[in-house]
DNA sequence: TTGCATATTTGTAATGATTACATTTGTATT
DNA sequence: AATACAAATGTAATCATTACAAATATGCAA
């Protein structure tokens, strides 16, 4: 659950990627987490440690990743681009009250929606918002 | 399929929204186009017609729109804010190639995600991305 | 090791979508 | 016509993201 630093470097260079101190850190923050951040909010967690730190790294760093399938970007809200480095197929749902992002298993292979028979489909994300468990408890209690 | 301005305003009135000569043209223009505009497309359309037209009144009323479930928003892309007049559940399709958005049918409901079973859901979206036939066949070609 | 070429990071400035807010215009009612 | 209220407009501010040039680090050849 909590990769050490030799085995994001590997997880960087299978995909290809030199494992620079930055983008070690920007990928374990990813990998540990599993929080799907803004490129603000990793930044303002890692600045911390690596106080040079700029931001076009962060978005330079996260521009690779998502291209070379390390990670993937959730656009579940407007006016915030998230990033989750969980490539498995599995849903998003946000919770409109407190705005947790929760991820859960779902088969979105049985959808086969007729229309797309002949499309080529690269990518599928399925978003769900309303409110959760946690504020549903909260407003009862 | 092409709506008079008495069924635009009838729509406008049976979700309290006052028919206003812009909120019924914008209204019209996203219900008879059908193709899930950004706002500023939407306003670079319009404009020719109503010189005043401001972006702000676009905001506002698709702000509005959203408000009373005239219109559901559509975040496919990071960086841009879609709309969508349809508000039945129906999954979209975006090319990466030329960019054209697809409305698909597709029976959301049999996922029932175990994970959120306590949770409220209020919204479900299904986003697709990859290649349309009409790319795939003029790659071929 | 030194020097060179290249990759990576950094900082600043620009861009572009969206929002805030104050002003103006339009509408309805008395 | 006078007033009150709602809607539309224009300008300025905000904020995420990108562009770009300079600085730094890394790897490799001599």
């Amino acid at each position: 659950m909590t990769p050490s630093v030799e085995e994001i470097s590997e997880h960087l260079l299978k995909h290809n990627i030199k494992p620079s101190y930055q983008r070690i850190k920007i990928l374990e923050y990813l990998v540990t987490k599993r929080n799907h951040p803004t490129a603000d909010e990793i930044h303002k967690e890692l600045v911390k440690e690596i106080p040079s730190l700029s931001k076009t790294t962060i978005y330079n760093t996260l521009k690779t990743f998502i291209e070379t399938n390390l990670a993937r970007v959730i656009t579940i809200e407007e006016n915030e681009t998230r990033y989750d480095a969980d490539i498995s197929d599995h849903g998003h749902f946000k919770c409109d009250e407190c705005g947790s992002i929760y991820d859960f298993r779902v088969n979105i292979d049985i959808l086969e929606p007729d229309e797309l028979e002949s499309f080529k489909i690269n990518e599928k994300n399925v978003y769900y918002s309303g409110i959760c468990k946690k504020c549903i408890s909260k407003e009862e209690g």
